[in-house]
DNA sequence: ATTAATGTTCAGAA
DNA sequence: TTTCTGAACATTAA
């Protein structure tokens, strides 16, 4: 997403924000909406970057819009995939070359949200409390977190105060390539296994973001000119109950875990 | 036609 | 303290 957006919204000046129609209930703006209209009106977004899963908008005057797309949100710079849940638009100044004149948050199920904190604000009451982003870890630092807890290590991945970034579909993905069973204990991985999640980790996380993410059965993912992404194709054991395994033949298996689905071969992963 | 499932997170309970 | 459960929501596949 931030890729997408990056080139065609950093240096652009603000001209208005609004929620839509079907705006969000669960958008969570301070100050109020109509307060916020003025403070970043002529304001410029200096950057765009990823905090773990959210989006962060940063404004000339140290202010930052956060985006937290969950399960269905999409950052847009046109052709949304629908009309309808069109959620929030930021709106442009005029501007000679680019051919884009809205940044919008589309949202189907309308779980994702859209804060604006002020300078200061977003670190200090959000970063402090997520782990440290998955890109980001070592096997040292792997270590560290998985001894904390006893819960099976799938669950553990996916606990973004362990280890923040991490989804439930790129979980099984990992957990695969490591040849590591999602029900093991976290706390119970020798070394030899933590070395080869931490390299997982980032095989997997950094092939995702080349092929711009992973469009699903439902078709909701789409970068941000409404393409849909292609790692999907490169998935092993993910949606892929009963077929085979890649490497050893044997099937895909799906459990239940943390009332989240989990797919992995048991022949492979141990 | 129902029901279960879903790239998630959080509060509140066990 | 750690872990589990259900709710928020809309759409599709079974």
């Amino acid at each position: 997403m931030v890729r997408g957006i990056r080139p065609h919204v950093v240096g652009r000046t603000l001209a208005s924000f609004r929620r839509s129609k079907c705006g969000l209930k669960v958008i969570d703006v301070s100050p109020e909406p109509k307060r916020l209209a003025r403070i970043i009106r002529g304001q410029t977004i200096t950057s765009v970057r990823r905090f773990a899963k959210r989006v962060v908008l940063t404004l000339s005057e140290g202010g930052d819009f956060v985006i937290e797309p969950r399960m269905t949100g999409l950052m847009l710079l046109s052709d949304p995939p629908t009309t309808a849940h069109l959620r929030v638009e930021w709106r442009f100044m005029k501007h000679a070359t680019s051919a884009y004149p809205s940044l919008w948050f589309w949202d189907r199920r309308g779980l994702g949200t859209v804060h604006y904190y002020g300078p200061g604000q977003f670190e200090e009451l959000v970063c402090t409390r997520l782990g440290p982003d998955a890109l980001a870890m070592n096997a040292e630092l792997w270590t560290e977190r998985l001894a904390r807890t006893a819960r099976p290590v799938k669950v553990a991945l996916l606990d973004q105060t362990l280890v923040a970034g991490i989804g439930n579909l790129y979980a099984s993905e990992i957990l695969y390539l490591s040849r590591i069973h999602p029900a093991r204990p976290a706390n119970a991985l020798s070394r030899r296994e933590i070395a080869r999640l931490a390299a997982a980790v980032q095989e997997v996380l950094d092939d995702a973001i080349l092929h711009e993410g992973s469009t699903l059965a439902d078709g909701t993912y789409r970068n941000a000119l409404a393409q849909n992404g292609r790692y999907q194709n490169s998935h092993r054991v993910y949606a892929r109950t009963g077929m085979k395994c890649p490497s050893c033949d044997a099937a895909i298996e799906r459990i239940v875990q943390a009332q989240r689905s989990t797919f992995f071969c048991g022949r492979c992963q141990r």
